[in-house]
DNA sequence: GCGACAG
DNA sequence: ATCTTGTCGC
């Protein structure tokens, strides 16, 4: 147990308030209805204490992968910011809760989800999703969803556009221009990459737009696809 | 009205 | 998301 990572026990995730409130919406008028209510609760701006550049010592990646019927996967795995190595992780494999309806997605993974965060024995000052955040119909996707269950800071990050207009950025990795949604700027498309398609980062709670950006640079030193993403990614497969 | 639509 | 081979390029 002491040269194992997954054995470094920093402070327990707390559990009393991440499981998925009892009654789950199971209509879209209902989901429509707690993203409504939500909404006002999603802190934009930087957290001086947790996830601005310095504050981050765990990143977690959270992802979902899909099997027979109605089977989904929620992995999280928890990386040490500075080595992006993988210190902890967890998955849970249940029935889906939610259909697939685009601008609900979050009704769909969220459960899976939280149940796997609820298992974890490192409390993570990060949340990188699979999917958006601000950059959502009504600007609430699901990075500001987890983000305000949690109480955690949270960024979305997107491999395909969803809502909103973007020019395509410069070629070299860094580059950006911004997702402009109802002449908002509600997120970026990033090259995290020399010549690759960009991905598609939107805040989600408690982190600002340019401190979104640099984390996901920082994250993805060497794939399109930000470190911790591509494990949890990995992780909900297997 | 019609199409498009995160995973 | 998932079903799926080979292939071009760093």
């Amino acid at each position: 147990m002491i040269e194992d990572p997954l054995c470094t026990v920093v402070e327990p995730m707390p559990d009393d308030r991440l499981a998925a409130p009892a009654p789950w919406p199971t209509t879209v008028e209902e989901a429509l209805a707690v993203q409504e209510r939500l909404r006002p609760l999603v802190d934009l701006a930087d957290d001086p204490t947790g996830a601005d550049a310095s504050g981050v010592r765990h990143v977690a990646g959270l992802d979902v992968g899909y099997g027979a019927g109605d089977e989904v996967t929620g992995a999280v795995v928890v990386l040490d910011a500075g080595t992006l190595q993988v210190v902890d992780r967890a998955v849970v494999r249940e029935r889906a809760r939610f259909p697939y309806v685009p601008g609900l997605f979050a009704f769909r993974e969220l459960p899976p989800l939280l149940a796997a965060l609820e298992r974890l024995r490192i409390t993570p000052e990060l949340l990188i999703c699979d999917g958006y955040g601000l950059a959502h119909p009504r600007r609430f996707g699901l990075a500001c969803h987890l983000g305000v269950l949690t109480g955690l800071p949270t960024v979305g990050v997107a491999k395909t556009a969803f809502v909103g207009r973007y020019d395509t950025p410069a070629p070299e990795r860094g580059a950006w221009t911004p997702i402009v949604l109802d002449g908002e700027v509600v997120g970026r498309a990033l090259r995290t990459r020399d010549g690759v398609k960009p991905v598609f980062v939107s805040q989600g709670h408690r982190v600002g737009l340019e401190t979104a950006c640099a984390h996901v640079l920082r994250l993805a030193p060497r794939y399109r696809i930000p470190e911790p993403i591509r494990q949890a990614d990995r992780l909900s497969r297997s």
